[in-house]
DNA sequence: TTAATAACCTATTGACTCGATAGGTAAATA
DNA sequence: TATTTACCTATCGAGTCAATAGGTTATTAA
């Protein structure tokens, strides 16, 4: 299951994709837009701040703003850095210690595969495909 | 990510299959083959007994067998009544409150594409895929 | 210069899940 | 009748999830 820091950080690039006019977006706007809790939206944006995803201004006339343009993201890179990986089972995920059952595992197949198919799905997709015009 | 569970569950069902000769195959050898707690396994396998997945036997002589030949069984129905649902996000499992913002959101289909891929794949190997000749 | 705005920071919460462990009871067979 | 085995209930510590709370710093417009 993909929690809602994962989902709430692709509506908050929607959101900024659909109201970008070159200015920031101020989060309290996003939030009522969304209607989500902008307290909560303060602990995901700061991730994707410090992830590389957006960019945040202080101060008066500040807010967020996408440091690309929407077609130059995808879904799977916003979902794996709010996830922390986009790995099926424990034993994939990046980082993970080596399993000691990997060779004779009858498993391990299912669920590599079961990935691959998952990250081209999630990687193909790019946030302008997500985006109303 | 799925969870010991599911993915226990599956190892049993292979190591019924592959040691299946009529009898009752006892949990404590299926733990020591697999490296798991059988205490732990006990409550895994207490719930694929009632799911329907296997057939439990007390007494000498008694341990699990499976209900049905390996090409039987899906994968994917064991990973979904071990771990509830199979679905991506909460809003697409089975008996969520209805999602007020369905007719606008802008990644349900992100999602339900993604859950029918999903599905699919699960759905489309069987037990007897899994278990070595 | 000051008031307003908005990001940024740290901490805490309650409910829940995860992965087990523990000890006991009932059933079936050799 | 002793042994084996499933079956049952309860509990646990650690962690995650989804927020809430309150304060500080940065920036700009009036």
């Amino acid at each position: 299951m993909i929690s809602t820091k994962g989902r709430y950080a692709i509506r908050v690039m929607i959101d900024l994709a659909e109201h970008d006019n070159g200015t920031y977006i101020p989060l309290k706007d996003i939030a009522a837009r969304q209607e989500i809790s902008k307290k909560y939206l303060e602990i995901i944006v700061k991730d994707m701040v410090a992830g590389g995803l957006i960019k945040g201004a202080s101060g008066k006339g500040g807010g967020y703003k996408l440091l690309r343009k929407p077609e130059d993201y995808t879904v799977g890179e916003v979902i794996e850095l709010m996830e922390g990986s986009l790995a099926t089972v424990a034993c994939l995920a990046e980082g993970a210690a080596p399993c000691p059952r990997a060779d004779t595992c009858e498993t391990l197949a299912l669920w590599s595969d079961f990935d691959k198919l998952k990250h081209d799905y999630f990687y193909g997709k790019r946030l302008s495909d997500l985006v109303k015009q």
